[in-house]
DNA sequence: TGGCTACTGCCAGAATCTGACAGCAGGCTG
DNA sequence: CAGCCTGCTGTCAGATTCTGGCAGTAGCCA
């Protein structure tokens, strides 16, 4: 195995361990010694990788992930960069950041000539959707990493407010409101959630007792087949 | 100098030779012998770069690029697949296309446990804007591309159709209709033309006189200081 | 036909990588 | 505190890979 190989098996070793790993049990898993490990684990570093060691503990690889060496065409970098965009304009605060730092990387790295064309950004982007949420959606798109309950203050279409303690799994883009899709544990059933009508937002620990894909498997078979409202 | 800083020099050479260029010359210039070089080409070839090299002629790389190893966080991720997914869902074909094969790409790539979060589209978009053009928008990038003419039939506001021979220079999306911003030869100033209301559009190979960049930079000058309408 | 080029196999020397050992520093436990 | 585990660095001989030169085949063009 070449060694540029041997790298990305490393990172893929640190990925799967969640937990602090010691350098010895990395080099028996990938059949090398522990000398060698620690060069690899330098290299990486020195290319940007957010390895962490500790001694007496182990490795832990800070969540993120490293794209390897990929091809795009003019067309398909275009379509990312306008994409970025668009996300860098949403009112997520968190996520607008991510979307500029990962244009920035993308940029730093681009041959000058396209970075000109994407710097003289000849695809522009609309003005960001009007309506703001009060709330931090960095929250719920954390939730729903972490399938952990979200409770709020929900006022619906209506005006009245209830307390809603719900599961979410899923967070729509649509052109002026955030939705955010879980099952209620109130109504018992899954809803949408407007992002902008959500008060008083608490990220719990609490981990819901569902599994994330089932919950969206199953909201999709009701959106086939709708039942009584 | 290291092999891998060595392809990726390698490949920015070939991207500043537009033309095909011998063996020899990219050897001199990298500083290594012809059959390394033979070497050095077989390996990108292999990672997927679209060099082609035919006898007689020369080396040419494809139009594309390839993006080096790249550090992303988790939330770095989401906003690009989400952004992606949204310029999939444009009207636009061939941007569309573009993103969604750069979304494989991306997945093709991805460690399992993060790729099953991304299938798993816990970020929706909603609905794609409703304004369908009747044109294609790939030939207006194109020719913002290459700097070149755009003749077409436009109706404007009012309904008044007029012909219309412009220098486009930028494409903007909005959240129901796509604009082409471009400097209008018959009225002699930058104007605006809704996608949907062009029709017969006509790419022609004339270059305009002017830089891309530069009308861009007045046009965005003429934004800031409104002149009469 | 001749000239230019891409491309492949081969081989010896150069460069790099690897594993093993020794040693230092920091955290944890008893 | 001592003892243990761990990260991390330096050194060095042997294994591995890379490199450059040479020879030869094949395709394109004039």
């Amino acid at each position: 195995m070449s060694r540029s190989e041997r790298l990305l098996d490393l990172i893929q070793c640190l990925r799967r361990h969640r937990r602090p790993v010691s350098g010895q049990a990395l080099a028996d898993e990938l059949g090398i010694s522990i000398r060698t490990l620690y060069r690899d684990i330098a290299t990486l570093q020195g290319q940007g990788a957010p390895i962490e060691g500790e001694a007496g503990l182990g490795y832990v690889l800070k969540p993120g992930f490293m794209l390897p060496p990929l091809m795009f065409s003019d067309e398909e970098i275009e379509a990312i960069v306008l994409g970025s965009r668009w996300v860098a304009k949403q009112p997520d605060q968190r996520l607008s950041a991510a979307a500029t730092n990962a244009l920035a990387k993308i940029a730093a790295v681009l041959p000058d000539d396209l970075r000109e064309d994407l710097d003289a950004s000849t695809l522009l982007v609309g003005p960001p959707a009007k309506a703001v949420e009060g709330i931090d959606l960095g929250l719920v798109r954390q939730a729903i990493r972490n399938e952990r309950k979200l409770g709020f203050l929900y006022r619906d279409a209506g005006g009245a407010a209830s307390e809603r303690v719900v599961w979410p799994f899923a967070l729509g883009f649509f052109d002026k409101v955030r939705v955010v899709v879980a099952w209620c544990e109130m109504r018992q059933d899954f809803r949408h959630f407007r992002a902008d009508r959500i008060a008083q937002l608490e990220a719990t620990d609490m981990r819901y007792p569902r599994r994330r894909q089932a919950l969206l498997k199953e909201w999709r078979a009701t959106l086939d087949k709708p039942r009584g409202s």
